[in-house]
DNA sequence: GATAGCCGGGG
DNA sequence: GTGTACGGCTATC
């Protein structure tokens, strides 16, 4: 007896039965119940390409199959690269039987090569079944021994539902500095839902804090911890460093304890696999997503840790606890560990709020690649267009190429080719600056060029061809890169139209979608270009850059020659042209010239007037908007190892250049910080550079600055520990500068040495900015020396 | 200027 | 688990 069943599906993985693999579909119901159903008709398969004796060639496989681990050979007509191929489909019993007779088959005897041998098996399913993670399916289920078993499945449209996130944050003894999970135990474990439930276990008693709920020991707090996870059956649990630190840290004490900790759904341990050189942990029936790499993929700060983090993207200013302090308010308790749960809990409120800000993103991207939350959120752009691709290769019979290895990949890896063209700015200051870039240039150059693997002719060839390349792209077919991407590219255009038509709520959403949509677009070329790839196509990526070497500098050529700009700068798909305000519709007319002469989906836009730019070198710029505010590319310190009076003198000196353009000014602003460092009328916190020591002071090969810095606290009896950050001032001296590295905490205003701070961190910091307006750094300097001080001041 | 090696977040 | 990151920066030649 079958009946149909409605579910919205969060997460997928297989179990073994009986020799088999089971798919278990992680779903929720329309009441908002979780339920899982379960298929065994899906077995996993791999491909075998036998050259021109198909027959044969699958005769002496499965007579080469002494155990009998094939189940069956067909053999299918599929293409490869678009060209036709005749592929052996060898499929097994269990996932685990591919690794276990792949080599073996390779190297038989007429097999060319073996193909999809490497696709995880759940990824598999979800493509070969044709359904994507956190989308409603209609499910035909019979019920056997209590379990659904899926007969049918078909996805269904429907919204989005409120799906339950927890953010999770733990805190950790740490008397010696980077704790140890063999020793040191978990000390609390922070709780924050979109449920409202906000909670801080911990098993030491703390006044006065309601949230706080207080356990018998580690033991108890971790097993109360699994059991508000199961209570509130959330679907997505989120972290900061969760993968590389909470959760491995917690599957060790959980290890240590002699405890299972059931945090998946079914019951399921938390479980932490190796994920190239990081871990990564895995909570069944969830989705487990890791902000920290999220955040680092889509923002660009100076710092990652989370205060700076979310002062920089939510506005929220957050005290940060030390961390080699942390253990001592546990010690101290009282007040103080009164101060560490809201400490706690406010780490795990600002996760939560991270996690408002990108998870929509991914749930789009999750839809659009097909693949689980839980394995979107951790791939990297490439991945999520790969992903995207093999999803669509699969019901259009193209062979899933394989990923290179050995000499393959070192060979794509050192193979460079010529990017985008990049116009020697205008140094100096200029006034009255118009910007205008293409729109998603490298992918309509894709998509209009029709660049693919399966396209491309190389030598001998006219039609179509990338300038100053020996490659053509045939237009005889369009290729399935550029059919994939125009299908992304004409969906985000349709959204873009819809999002004119509705309110606020729903025009939030379909800009999320829209989002996802450009980021994966705007991969393509990336893709094409990346060692790692399976579509990999060096010659494919080189000629889009060469298209667009040639569209960007066609556009200048209209600029110049037609109009009589003056084009000051311009980087691979943008322009910079001087329009005085008299002149501004000019940049209409130019818009429509240059768009009149551009083929296919190619199109320039305006992108804005600015007062007033200072260009140093290429890639190295700032310029005012009209409303007054500082855009600087390439030339901020972003560093923390600079000097906080380095950092404020340049960007004291650009903003002096681009609001009064007064050079002189200036350069005596700059002489003036100079004068004091000399004279020490600086505060030691303006010259204190900090620098994280991440391991322990002997694993250091070179012994760098914060190094010896850490070494003399430890000679002095402090504790120094992988993790600290050190703080520390250059002080005077003949030998090297990392030798001359002292601890600020032993520091005093008349140690340091004025000419490290003028020399290497002051100028460095503002001289290219300087020579691009014709001064020296013997200019700069001049106003310091004895005899010219006069001059001066 | 090339290239090998190190590092991030978390406590 | 049909598996093994990555991109940016620094030191050093």
């Amino acid at each position: 007896m079958t009946r149909v069943v409605k579910g919205f599906l969060i997460d997928a993985d297989y179990e073994t039965v009986e020799g088999k693999a089971l798919i278990r579909l992680y779903l929720r119901d329309e009441q908002g119940n979780s339920f899982v159903t379960y298929d065994d008709s899906f077995s996993p398969y791999f491909y075998a390409l036998p050259g021109d004796e198909p027959e044969k060639v699958r005769e002496r496989i499965l007579s080469s199959d002494e155990e009998g681990i094939i189940q069956n050979i067909a053999i299918e007509e599929k293409r490869f690269f678009g060209k036709p191929v005749t592929a052996l489909r060898i499929t097994v019993h269990h996932p685990q039987d591919v690794p276990r007779i792949r080599e073996r088959i390779r190297h038989l005897e007429g097999v060319d090569a073996i193909n999809e041998h490497d696709i995880l098996f759940v990824r598999r399913y979800l493509i070969d079944r044709g359904i994507k993670p956190l989308t409603w399916l209609e499910l035909e289920v019979e019920e056997e021994q209590g379990r659904l078993f899926v007969r049918g499945i078909e996805h269904i449209d429907g919204e989005l539902p409120e799906l339950k996130v927890a953010a999770v944050d733990i805190e950790v003894y740490n008397p010696k500095g980077a704790p140890r999970s063999k020793q040191d135990p978990i000390i609390m474990v922070s709780m924050v839902t979109s449920d409202g439930m906000e909670k801080v276990l911990t098993w030491k008693p703390v006044e006065g804090e309601a949230y706080v709920e207080t356990l018998s020991n580690e033991k108890e707090m971790l097993l109360r911890f699994a059991q508000l996870v199961q209570e509130g059956d959330y679907d997505v649990i989120v972290g900061y460093n969760t993968d590389n630190f909470d959760f491995p840290y917690i599957k060790d004490r959980v290890k240590k304890l002699g405890i299972s900790l059931p945090l998946g759904r079914l019951n399921a341990e938390l479980e932490v696999s190796r994920r190239g050189a990081l871990p990564e942990a895995r909570i069944r029936g969830r989705a487990h997503v890791d902000l920290y790499p999220i955040v680092r993929r889509h923002v660009k700060l100076n710092s990652y840790v989370l205060e700076s983090v979310v002062e920089e993207l939510l506005g929220i200013k957050k005290e940060k606890i030390d961390g080699d302090k942390l253990f001592t308010y546990w010690d101290k308790g009282g007040e103080n560990l009164a101060m560490l749960a809201r400490y706690s809990l406010e780490d795990a409120r600002v996760t939560l709020f991270l996690a408002e800000k990108f998870l929509p993103l991914y749930y789009e991207l999750a839809v659009i690649v097909g693949q689980s939350l839980n394995d979107v959120a951790r791939m990297t752009s490439g991945q999520l267009v790969e992903w995207l691709l093999m999803r669509f290769a699969t019901p259009r019979g193209e062979l899933i190429p394989n990923h290179p290895a050995g000499e393959e990949y070192a060979a794509r890896a050192s193979a460079s080719y010529v990017g985008g063209y990049v116009r020697e700015p205008k140094r100096g200051l200029v006034e009255n600056i118009a910007v205008f870039d293409f729109r998603s240039l490298y992918p309509s150059i894709i998509v209009s060029h029709n660049i693919d693997p399966s396209t491309l002719i190389i030598g001998n060839c006219e039609e179509n061809r990338a300038p100053g390349l020996d490659y053509c792209f045939s237009l005889d077919k369009e290729g399935f890169i550029p059919e994939i991407l125009k299908g992304l590219i004409q969906r985000r255009a349709e959204i873009k139209q819809q999002m004119k038509q509705v309110d606020e709520d729903k025009r939030r959403m379909l800009s999320v979608a829209e989002k996802a949509l450009k980021i994966l677009a705007n991969s393509f070329y990336g893709y094409m270009g990346y060692p790692r790839a399976r579509w990999y196509r060096r010659e494919c990526a080189e000629s889009v850059a060469a298209f667009a070497r040639m569209y960007i500098k066609q556009v200048m050529r209209i600029a110049e020659e037609d109009f009589k700009l003056e084009v000051v700068y311009g980087d691979t798909d943008s322009l910079f042209v001087v329009i005085p305000p008299e002149k501004r519709e000019l940049a209409r007319e130019f818009l429509r010239k240059v768009n009149a002469s551009m083929p296919g989906m190619i199109e320039l836009e305006f992108e804005g007037f600015y007062k007033r730019g200072l260009f140093v070198t290429k890639k190295r710029y700032a310029l005012l908007s009209e409303e007054g505010k500082m855009v600087v590319k390439g030339l901020e310190f972003v560093r923390r190892d600079w000097a906080p009076i380095a950092r404020e003198t340049q960007r004291e000196v650009l903003r002096i250049l681009l609001e009064e353009a007064n050079p002189e000014k200036a350069a005596k602003l700059v002489r003036d910080v100079i004068k004091r460092i000399r004279e020490r009328r600086v505060t030691l916190e303006d010259i204190t550079i900090y620098t994280q020591l991440t391991k322990r002071i002997k694993s250091y090969k070179s012994l760098e600055p914060h190094v010896v810095a850490a070494q003399k606290l430890k000679e002095r009896g402090r504790e120094v520990a992988p993790g600290m950050i050190i703080g520390y001032i250059i002080t005077r001296g003949t030998k090297a500068i990392s030798h001359r590295a002292l601890p600020v905490e032993f520091a005093k205003l008349e140690d340091y040495d004025p000419d490290y701070y003028i020399d290497n961190q002051i100028l460095p910091a503002i001289q290219r900015i300087f020579e691009a307006i014709g001064y020296t750094r013997d200019y700069l300097r001049e106003g310091i020396t004895q005899t010219s001080l006069s001059k001066w001041f």
